[in-house]
DNA sequence: TATTTTTTGTTTCATTTGAAACTATTTACC
DNA sequence: GGTAAATAGTTTCAAATGAAACAAAAAATA
């Protein structure tokens, strides 16, 4: 048994590889890890949500999520305000900083991944997307 | 910007959900972790080596190799011998309870990864050692 | 040979992580 | 309405991780 030929060990090596490349290039370029960028992004898509929403859209955890609204609100990019119905929530989104700074992060992103996959030929973009897929619902 | 979409995310996803599927497994059936379930394979094809070459075979940190088989050494399953030529090193082996646990790991690992290849199709499988040949030799 | 540099492996320290316990509030049910 | 159960979010705790400092020995160099 061979572990460079064992599929889920081959995996989790190439996801680190990518992930931490990202991560680096983030931190570096904009002071803001992984589960930051993630939140940032969603509150990008979808102004006004809970905790609860980010961590159900995002597939975290509601500690990290805690942690990580925490640290993007003293680093100003988000504002809080009480939520309507539920004394419980609070509702978050990006202020005019944080709008800012997407707007730089999220061309550098994009072209991150585009210079990933312009490696790559046409048929094999496709069949990356139809693997990702399949694994997917394989996995649940 | 969609963070379904975007390729890393994906990945990191995908491989989260395999790796943790297997870490559960074998901590449950075996009691060992991912760490020691990988420095246990390297053992078993690789007998008599040191930490430095465990760690060169796994590219794990050097740190977590030292953790890793103090605690195999702990549980009984390797034994280390003073370095012939290298007074600083010792020589690792799987010993009689360590080769008697691979007998049953290593059967088990293969069955889990059969079970996920076998849900895709020759070509898929091809299609899928093709693309991750080709990310690592893009990503170094 | 003596001294500097490199290498192997361990320990210390700070950070990240999530499970479990907790608080506060809301919803369900009698 | 009043109590029990569920929910949103935070804090506490312990485990995992790796960078940096360290000790000991080997290799390189003078």
């Amino acid at each position: 048994m061979d572990l460079n030929q064992f599929l889920p060990y081959q995996l989790s090596i190439l996801s680190l590889k990518i992930s931490n490349g990202i991560a680096e290039h983030y931190q570096d370029q904009f002071g803001i890890n992984i589960s930051e960028w993630r939140v940032l992004i969603i509150l990008y898509k979808n102004p006004d949500i809970t905790a609860k929403k980010i961590s159900q859209l995002s597939q975290m955890d509601k500690v990290r999520i805690s942690r990580t609204l925490k640290s993007l609100v003293q680093k100003d990019y988000l504002t809080q305000s009480q939520h309507p119905l539920d004394a419980r929530a609070k509702n978050y989104e990006l202020n005019q900083r944080g709008r800012y700074l997407m707007r730089a992060v999220i061309p550098d992103a994009l072209r991150y991944e585009e210079n990933l996959l312009s490696q790559l030929s046409e048929e094999e973009r496709e069949q990356l997307h139809h693997l990702i897929g399949k694994f997917n619902r394989i996995l649940g």
